[in-house]
DNA sequence: TCGTATTTTCAGTATATACTGAAAATTCAG
DNA sequence: CTGAATTTTCAGTATATACTGAAAATACGA
């Protein structure tokens, strides 16, 4: 590996932050130094940085290509694959977000609501039955609000997050309000 | 592994869910026993519900204790340990919550930080700062309302959720209302 | 204090995951 | 269509992680 030290911290921090997310060390290490580049790199220079072998480059870049985080840019007049990361970091949020949802919690739901439904044989399965629900009822209402909240535009849902707890001042006035407007 | 079908599905799914999590198998098939039983449990019968080692399922134990997600609890006239998880549901989360903070959020600002606080050498660099420090501010902004939101009570907690986005509706007239109020 | 029930530790082993090099497949200019 | 550039695949190997059994440590009643 032979980065800048700046860079080299960020990228290294990302490979081992990498593997509590379910992704491995060269995944987060390419994600990161993708990240931090100003330009999109082809494999070949992301061999160079961070010293993997071809091939494993290409399985990570395929992986993060499948979960969206990376996508192809071409440069004109070169037949190299170039790949670089969304420009906002909001983007990159979202689809971190929406690919958790995708692979983890539509699977867990459909597992809940399918087990909920079986007729319980005994009281143990049916109290189990009743902790299912209750964690179905939380993940779907979470859910719920995290896709009403990706509705709201980036700037707003910025000025919501800073208001934080005080929101619920004005939650108190919800009535009050209605008769106003 | 002998236990009732609706019970079983649920404590493999976990298990596979859990190497998402940062937590292997074992400890994920622990916590979902816990999570659907009425009564605390004891190592033995743990062992005897999911088939592991002795051992194993001690080391399961003490990373899900450390974790604080399974608590101690003592059994009157029993010398065993018994283990039992948080009975309130948003208990469990804001655990959840407060553990990834401390093992990842917390080290990656520090991280972040600090390798913003370096001279850059050069324009690369200089790049790589800047969005070092924009990631920074996103979490740190995420965290902050975190901490607001966790200060509310659970109960108005639900309903500031299930308004999802229309709290912004409300946002709108936040001027006004403090004209009102 | 002793002895037994219980939990914890840890070295060794099994299993799963990551990584590589070589070979196959694909792409595309000429 | 040909062949060079480039990417992808995959069987084999290395590495890391999970798991076990036996032994040590601990807790506690008598």
């Amino acid at each position: 590996m032979n980065l800048p030290p700046v860079i080299q911290t960020f990228v290294l921090h990302f490979g081992e932050m990498g593997s509590r997310w379910g992704i491995n060390r060269t995944v987060g290490q390419i994600y990161a130094l993708l990240y931090l580049s100003e330009q999109p790199l082809n494999a070949d220079q992301i061999v160079d940085a961070l010293g993997f072998s071809r091939s494993n480059v290409a399985m990570g870049l395929k992986e993060l290509a499948s979960m969206n985080l990376v996508m192809l840019k071409h440069i004109p007049a070169d037949r190299k694959d170039y790949y670089g990361t969304h420009d906002d970091i909001w983007d990159i949020v979202r689809n971190l977000v929406e690919e958790r949802r995708r692979r983890e919690i539509e699977p867990t739901l459909t597992m809940l609501r399918s087990v909920i439904m079986e007729k319980p044989s005994s009281e143990q399965e049916k109290h189990a039955q009743e902790k299912m629900q209750e964690m179905h009822d939380l993940i779907e209402m979470l859910t719920d609000w995290y896709e009403e909240m990706n509705k709201v535009d980036t700037e707003r849902l910025v000025n919501l997050l800073k208001m934080g707890a005080k929101i619920y001042n004005l939650y108190q006035f919800k009535d009050k309000l209605k008769l106003i407007s």
